[in-house]
DNA sequence: AGATAAATATGAACACTGTCAAGATTAAAA
DNA sequence: TTTTAATCTTGACAGTGTTCATATTTATCT
């Protein structure tokens, strides 16, 4: 009987010996400590602990520990393709790529945790099929938008020359977002990571970068 | 009189107790580690043993492994600069990026172990006033062909116009890089982290970027 | 319902990691 | 030559991811 006082008394405290959704319990641990610390406060143990079970416990879920942060970079590419999706539409195309550009660098200054994660080879299984719809998914409006300002349909992706000019439209705006991010534009811009910043001289210099035609 | 012959034994293995020129030897250890297996294969013991000395020796010379890694990243960099100044130069301002571009992206191929190490906060010391000297030495070629490519000369880059020039052509070969090395762009064109791809491939997108003056 | 099987969490162990302090060894300075 | 300073070793510490036998709970079947 005193065995069983004891056993109540560790139920009270941590629920149950089966914690009933031990993954999403750990998926929502690590993203939150990724929110708050980065890659660098996050450790297997620490997200563990955190869900209040064992460190051996999260080898049973997820094979290892990209497993966890993958599922982590996930979601942060479900929200980023929502901030994307909020962007309303225009008819000006160029104002369109000005408006989905900062959106971007804005969720990465928002959540530079999780944008210094989703890209990450070594942290992240990319090969897992989930990867590649969510962040096509996210990637999309900046595409068509591109696509449309050189006047070009979704269709002709295929085309050389298209592709071409979508690849550096994505290559540009992720350069520039690490650039933002990491401070390593510094001796061009000043004060380049905060959000002021951002949303006062990027649209300038995106501007620059795709005038906004005449429409006479 | 047996211990002396010990120590000569000792002696003789490991060339001596104070190695001579340790800090160099463990420099030159954790960049051949990092060519070959890139920072995963990469720590601190393994660069002491690969130099042929105790797991705390390091921490003698460099206070921790971010001054180690520190030191790398330069000599990476001080290579990249090599690799740019290598470069020709000719008349067409677009040509010009051309070259430089794929040099960039050559290097970053040759050597993807140090681009991924090069520009990571975590493992270098960026604030070293040695880094701001080499990656701007590096860098400074590309800043003057964009310049030139704009008609604008070196001495106009305070201005905000040429510099948001400047800043996107940084933004734009630093993601093309790293979208190439990560292939991240799988999705526009396949093999895109082949060198022969890069070499037939680039210079169209870049010759889309920036077109080819007319000089009648 | 009761016994059996499957799923789930624990806790200890293992081989790593970076860092540190005390002591041994060598080189340089007095 | 003796003393001082620099250099390296050794052993320890706390931390990491992963694995395995064991304990516990849930689900399934008779």
């Amino acid at each position: 009987m005193n065995t069983v006082k004891i056993k109540k008394e560790i139920t009270e405290k941590r629920a149950k010996y089966h914690h009933g959704d031990l993954r999403t319990a750990l998926v929502q641990a690590a993203d939150e400590i990724i929110a708050e610390g980065g890659i660098e406060a996050f450790s297997l143990r620490a997200a563990a602990k955190r869900a209040g079970v064992s460190p051996g416990a999260p080898a049973h879920h997820f094979g290892c520990v990209k497993g966890l942060l993958t599922e982590v970079a996930l979601l942060a590419f479900e929200r980023l393709g929502q901030c994307i999706e909020d962007v309303g539409h225009s008819e000006d195309t160029a104002a369109d790529i000005r408006a989905l550009s900062l959106a971007f660098v804005t969720f990465v200054l928002n959540h530079p945790g999780h944008f210094r994660l989703m890209f990450r080879n070594d942290l992240v299984d990319r090969s897992d099929p989930r990867y590649f719809q969510v962040s096509v998914k996210s990637g999309i409006r900046l595409d068509r938008a591109v696509a449309a300002y050189h006047g070009k349909s979704e269709a002709d992706l295929n085309q050389f020359e298209d592709a071409a000019d979508i690849f550096c439209g994505m290559a540009t705006l992720y350069g520039m977002a690490n650039l933002i991010l990491e401070e390593k534009a510094a001796h061009f811009f000043q004060d380049v990571a905060s959000r002021d910043f951002v949303e006062r001289e990027l649209p300038k210099v995106l501007e620059h970068l795709y005038p906004s035609k005449d429409r006479t």
